[in-house]
DNA sequence: CTTGCAAATGCAACTCAGTTGCATTATTAT
DNA sequence: ATAATAATGCAACTGAGTTGCATTTGCAAG
């Protein structure tokens, strides 16, 4: 999964090989965390990349569709983006300094989700977990 | 955990019964479930009672203070506001119709948390917990 | 009942994340 | 080199929530 890779499959599918595509893929690989438009925004900076702010909503748009990244709510009235997941994973958030953390979970929640379907006639497509506390900085 | 017992409580702390206070407080009394500013409006239009939006929100903030009701995040970049839990429990969240329920989940998480917080050396104080999918009317 | 005062309210204008319409620019296949 | 259209920039907008400030209202004390 690398930058090289990623772009050549975007270009074979006929999409566009733009200074904003490369850069923003290049942020995401090198920044393996969830991050906000104004995330993004500054790291395009550090990279001497200036867009507009529509362009980058319109590029994660692009790149959610592409299933290069996903969508996440952190509930700080922010969206954050994170690179398509191959494994299940979690997230712990800092409530002193928003820091966030990715847990693996393998087999999470499996058991519960099935009694949970039976007992409230409920079909549970996906679920999201986050665990709110102190990291060990700010402890 | 009456209408009246309750407003006696803020009167007594030196809280004024306003309209907006009493109409607010029924509203989350007889609706048992997570409602938005925009919920509360209609749902207090229902009560003939018409409130601006400041108002709304700042008796949303006080009800918050007061450990009467809790925020909640639901994920679609609107906030929710839910009777303050004596249980700890979670959220069923219909994708197609919207529709929100509330489960129980005694000793939830309990072990996870502890083998988290170990490995992570991050002090988890509380956890959100979603499952999205397709309710019963829906499926 | 009247009065005084702080709590609560309404209004207008604002913030901030995200979106839309449209004219312009740039990438790529030919 | 060129044409087609994907991608971009810009300005104006949306919608949830907030703020400052003048006005109203609930309520306790006289």
């Amino acid at each position: 999964m690398n930058l090289k890779n990623i772009l050549e499959a975007f270009r074979k599918k006929g999409h566009r090989l733009t200074k904003t595509r490369k850069a923003m893929v290049r942020v995401f690989l090198h920044n393996n965390r969830p991050l906000s438009a104004a995330d993004i925004n500054s790291r395009l900076e550090h990279l001497a990349v200036t867009v507009n702010k529509t362009t980058i909503y319109r590029e994660i748009d692009f790149l959610k569709k592409e299933r290069f990244i996903r969508e996440i709510e952190l509930g700080d009235g922010m969206k954050r983006y994170e690179l398509w997941p191959d494994d299940h994973h979690h997230h712990l958030i800092c409530v002193e300094c928003n820091s966030v953390k990715c847990i693996d979970m393998e087999h999470c929640l499996v058991n519960e989700e099935k009694k949970i379907s039976e007992k409230n006639n409920f079909m549970i497509m996906e679920h999201s977990l986050k665990f709110f506390g102190l990291c060990a900085k700010c402890q």
